[in-house]
DNA sequence: AGCACGCCGACT
DNA sequence: GTCGGCGTGCTC
């Protein structure tokens, strides 16, 4: 007999082996083997076995034989290696990357056929009144999806318990909650721990090898009731995976795409939930319009979190600041104006600068020109410190730098402001406002500079020693504050100038965000030179579902995801030709989709501003395909293009970075 | 991804 | 004269 391995290798093939007669009675698809592979021994995945005769062997020089098996039974209950291929045509990395993802943090001995489970501890009863319904839905349905909008004052720490005690009652059952980042799980551990002693598991990147084994066989033996895990948890092995919660649920750092294998972890989950005929639940103050679509198209179904009728209709007072009427200014006067009273009655802000260090954008006080890079197009940022020491003119793209014009190439202007201002500028601005104040900085260089200059900042503002922290956006995730009163985005345009057609529901979300941090009372302050844009408008309700219900609508009319499913394919290459060549590989490979009648449709080409007067040409294509299937096709078609000499291609199916 | 082979630069 | 850079090619 022969069987097919997958390795976890960026080859779009599997390979063929010879199966010992000793090892056929227990082989078996899912196991893992170690067997020869080039000059060394690698561990794969069993595909399938199958008779000689049915293996396509033209062309091979000899078949090797099988090593050893790695395990007795298959590590998941489920069918891993159906969910590693859909994942593989649905983000397009190969099958044994996908399946590495699910295997590769499996001990190489086989697990103990017993692992030694703690004593079951009474799991105590957590109840959560506000999300009842779900809970009742929990206890009653084995197999079911749900999405759970949080209300704006919601607290995961007694929700997330009552979710696992409703949903885990049957002895063995466990649960996974996927969280958005590490600070999210002390806090939730500890309140799982409440439910669950001693049985709470976590899972993440940076586990040491010892606490990782520990962690896996935690999973996979039923030691552990709850595993609380970042990511790449949505792979672990469980033996009776029941429940799968995802915490943050809209958040963009779900999916992976910055690294193989692509995927994104919410879809992965629901899958894999239903593989399991087991139960999943996103939950998120501010769901995904993809989870919101599914939702309204009754995919899961949604539970709203009631608020307390007491605390209902409080909320921050939301300003939106037109930065026109402001010109110059890195804090607008109202602004300013909240700071100081902030301060001054003993409560504490939030600044959130758009770019770290000094960085701005400069314009002409006269006509608005802004520079851009002669290069490559997009606007230039302005450091003040160059190689002379003077001001110069930073590409963030290709790295071009010029010096700051002495006069407008439009209007001959000598007069030039500036526009944004980065972290340390601001931190500046802000301690000439308040010179008595304390202020902290949290972003990427404090970031980079030492993890513990990163942890004094943030605890300084946390527990309170700090008056003002001003930061990049990931302060806001980080953050704790004890007498917040103030958040200030002093830059909200960055975001809605892309070409992102999340980008609107992006920049809500974080608003919505710091509108939630200050919770029942406070001042959410908008700087932006767009403030007519509807993001605005919508914002002083703070209602969410009625946003997201506007913005479903617009994707909707302008088939977006959920109703279409995309795939972006860039061509780049020095020599124009072979891009238009390329342009036409693409579009003649993918004819097929127009041809479907099913509304499919490809966007493009698109270009980046200034591309004329570049020497280096690069394009990109939109395929927005009418359902899943269409768009793995087209993944597959653009994925097997002929690659012209010269050119680079990038293929990716549910972009998040445009 | 590994791991080897392969052909050009600074060193015990 | 060797050690070592990473380009290219292959893995049933």
């Amino acid at each position: 007999m022969l069987a097919e391995i997958s390795f976890p290798i960026p080859l779009r093939k599997n390979f063929y082996y010879l199966l010992p007669e000793e090892l056929e009675l227990n082989a078996a698809p899912g196991l893992r083997v170690l067997a020869p592979f080039g000059k060394r021994e690698a561990v794969g995945v069993m595909i399938r076995v199958m008779p000689e005769k049915d293996a396509d062997l033209t062309g091979f020089r000899e078949l090797k034989t099988i090593t050893r098996l790695l395990d007795e039974n298959p590590l998941f209950p489920e069918d891993a290696l159906a969910l590693s291929a859909w994942m593989s045509g649905r983000w397009g990395s190969p099958q044994g990357l996908c399946l590495g993802a699910f295997y590769s943090h499996a001990p190489k001995d086989p697990p103990p056929a017993a692992v030694p489970a703690p004593p079951p501890l009474p799991a105590a009863a957590f109840d959560a009144p506000e999300i009842k319904e779900l809970l009742d839905a929990l206890t009653r349905a084995e197999a079911g999806a749900y999405l759970l909008r949080l209300s704006a004052l919601e607290r995961r720490e007694s929700v997330y318990p009552a979710l696992f005690a409703a949903g885990l009652r049957r002895e063995g059952a466990q649960g996974l909650l996927l969280v958005p980042d590490l600070s999210s799980i002390p806090p939730l551990a500890a309140a799982l721990e409440a439910v669950f002693p001693g049985r709470v598991g976590v899972w993440h990147a940076r586990l040491t090898p010892k606490k990782r084994a520990a962690a896996w066989a935690g999973a996979s033996g039923g030691g552990f009731k709850v595993m609380i895990a970042t990511r790449t948890g949505v792979f672990l092995a469980f033996k009776d995976l029941k429940l799968g919660v995802m915490d943050g649920e809209h958040e963009e750092i779900y999916k992976q795409e910055e690294a193989e294998p692509y995927y994104h972890a919410r879809e992965v989950l629901l899958r894999r939930m239903e593989a399991l005929g087991g139960q999943a639940v996103l939950a998120s103050p501010t769901p995904s319009i993809e989870a919101w679509g599914a939702a309204a198209g009754k995919r899961l179904e949604r539970f709203d979190a009631a608020l307390p009728a007491a605390v209902s209709g409080s909320g921050a007072d939301v300003r939106v600041l037109d930065m026109a009427q402001y010109p110059g200014d890195i804090l607008a006067r109202p602004l300013a104006d909240g700071l100081r009273a902030a301060v001054a009655a003993g409560g504490q802000a939030l600044v959130i600068a758009g770019r770290k260090g000094y960085a701005s954008r400069l314009f002409c006080a006269n006509c608005g020109w802004m520079p851009r890079c002669a290069d490559c197009g997009p606007g230039m940022t302005l450091l003040k410190t160059g190689e002379g020491g003077g001001p110069v003119l930073l590409c963030r793209r290709c790295g071009k730098k010029e010096a700051r014009p002495e006069t407008c190439p439009k209007c001959a202007g000598k007069v030039f402001r500036e526009y944004g201002a980065g972290s340390q500028k601001t931190q500046e601005a802000v301690l000439r406002l308040l010179p008595g104040a304390k202020v902290a900085r949290f972003d990427g260089d404090v970031l980079r500079g030492s993890l513990k200059a990163m942890r004094s900042e943030l605890e300084s503002f946390s527990k309170g020693e700090a008056d003002v922290l001003v930061g990049t956006r990931i302060a806001l995730r980080e953050l704790g504050a004890p007498r917040l009163s103030l958040v200030a985005f002093l830059d909200a345009d960055a975001d809605l100038s892309s070409a992102d057609f999340r980008a609107s529901e992006k920049a809500y979300q974080s608003f919505y965000g710091a509108w939630r941090l200050l919770g029942a009372k406070g001042d959410l302050f908008i700087q932006t030179r767009e403030a007519g844009h509807y993001v605005f408008s919508r914002l002083a309700e703070m209602d969410y579902p009625s946003f997201a219900d506007g913005e479903l609508g617009a994707r909707k009319d302008f088939f977006y995801p959920p109703f279409s499913y995309i795939v972006k394919a860039r061509f780049a290459s020095f020599d124009q030709r072979a891009v238009d060549a390329a342009s036409a590989d693409f579009l003649k490979a993918l004819s097929f989709l127009g041809a479907s009648g099913d509304g499919s449709e490809i966007l493009g080409p698109v270009l980046p501003p200034g591309q004329e007067k570049r020497k280096f040409a690069s394009e990109y294509y939109l395929v927005k395909a009418a359902t899943e299937k269409a768009a793995m096709l087209a993944l597959e078609k653009a994925q097997a293009l002929p690659q012209r000499p010269g050119v680079k291609y990038f293929v990716e199916a549910d972009p998040y970075g445009f």
